[in-house]
DNA sequence: TATTGTTATACTCTATAACTATA
DNA sequence: TATAGTTATAGAGTATAACAATA
C-alpha cells in the first residue's frame, strides 16, 4: 500500500506545493477529518491491516480469512450459509471464500450427515496446524499493536469499540 | 431454524461448542475472537459504515469518497498522484476514483497552471454545495456512533486509535 | 414453499506493468 | 531520467437474481 494520510512528502516539488497549501510544515490540510472518530478508527484499522499481514507473513492470510478459519475450528461441521450469516457475508460471497481455502487445502467441504443439500466445513489436518501456529501469533501482532497502551487502557479500547458496534 | 450442529456430538469439546451455541438464538462460538482488539475495531467499522451509509443518503457518498472530496476541498488544485499518496491509495487507483466523482458533477480536473502533466482538482459549485451539507451529516452521524461514550471517553477513544496507528 | 449451494453478472477497491506526454 | 495520468490486467471482496437439488 502507498504512504498514509500525514507523511511529508521529500521532494522538492513536494514541498513547494505543501508550503503553498499549508504554509509551513509540507502536510496537507485534512480539515475536520482528524477530530471523527470515524477517521481514526480507518487509520488505525490500516495501521492493523499491514502488521497483520508481516505478523502471519509467509502465510498469507487476510484478517478476513482468519476469522472464517477461526469459526470453521470452533464450529465445526457448520454449513456455509451458517458461517456467512456469522461473519456477515452473503452466502453467494461465501463460494469463493471457501473455494480459496480449499484449494489451499486449509478446509474440507464433507457432506453433511442430515441435510444433502448442505457441506459441513471442518479444518483439514493442515489446516488445524497451520491455525495453532497462527493463533499464538495473531494474539501477538494484537498485542503489539497496542503496545503503548496500559492494560487498563488496553481494556478500556475493548469497552469503548463495543459500545460503538452497539450503538450503530 | 437451523439445527445445532453438535447435537449428537458426545464429545466434551463438541458439548462445549454446543453450550456457547444453544442461547436463545443459537449464536456460535467466537473463540479468542473477542478478546482481540482487531476482531473488535472491525466490527466497529462495520457498524459505523453502515451507519455513515444511511446518514448521508440519498447521496451515495462513502466515507473513503468522503475523505477524497474533503482532502480536495481542504487542498485546492492537488495533482491526483499528491492525492492518492495522502489517502494512500495508488495513483492508478485514483483515476477511477476522480472518474467517478467527475462523471457525478462533483470534482472538476483543472488543467495545472505549472505542469501541463497533471491536473489541479477542485469541487465543482456542485461539490461545493454539496460538501456544505454533509460535513455537518458526518460530524452528526461521527457524534451518534459515540453517543453513549462521555466526552472524555470519546477523547480517550480517539487518543488510543491515534496511539494505535503510531504504533503500526 | 423454503433453503443450500452455485453460477452469472456487476460493481468497488486495490495493485503492478507498461504506455504517452511532459518535466 | 523521472514523473503524471492513463490503460490493461488481475485479484479480492461485495451484492442480487436465478437455477437445481433437496427439505
Amino acid at each position: 500500500m502507498v504512504t498514509p494520510l500525514t507523511e511529508n512528502d521529500p521532494t522538492a516539488q513536494g514541498e513547494r506545493r505543501a508550503r503553498q497549501r499549508t504554509g509551513k510544515n509540507g502536510r496537507l490540510a485534512l480539515g475536520p477529518l482528524p477530530e471523527l472518530v470515524g477517521y481514526n478508527l480507518r487509520k488505525a484499522q490500516v495501521a492493523l491491516f499491514q502488521n497483520f499481514q508481516s505478523a502471519v507473513a509467509p502465510h498469507d492470510i487476510t484478517p478476513g480469512q482468519f476469522g472464517v478459519l477461526i469459526m470453521i475450528k470452533e464450529n465445526e461441521g457448520l454449513s456455509q450459509s451458517d458461517l456467512g450469516s456469522a461473519v456477515g457475508i452473503d452466502r453467494s460471497t461465501m463460494v469463493a471464500v471457501i473455494d480459496r481455502l480449499e484449494s489451499r487445502g486449509l478446509v474440507v467441504r464433507a457432506p453433511s450427515p442430515n441435510d444433502r443439500r448442505s457441506y459441513a466445513l471442518r479444518l483439514s489436518p493442515e489446516g488445524q496446524r497451520l491455525m495453532e501456529e497462527l493463533i499464538p501469533r495473531v494474539k501477538a501482532h494484537d498485542q503489539s499493536m497496542v503496545k503503548d497502551l496500559s492494560k487498563e487502557e488496553q481494556a478500556q479500547l475493548i469497552d469503548f469499540l463495543r459500545r460503538m458496534s452497539k450503538a450503530g
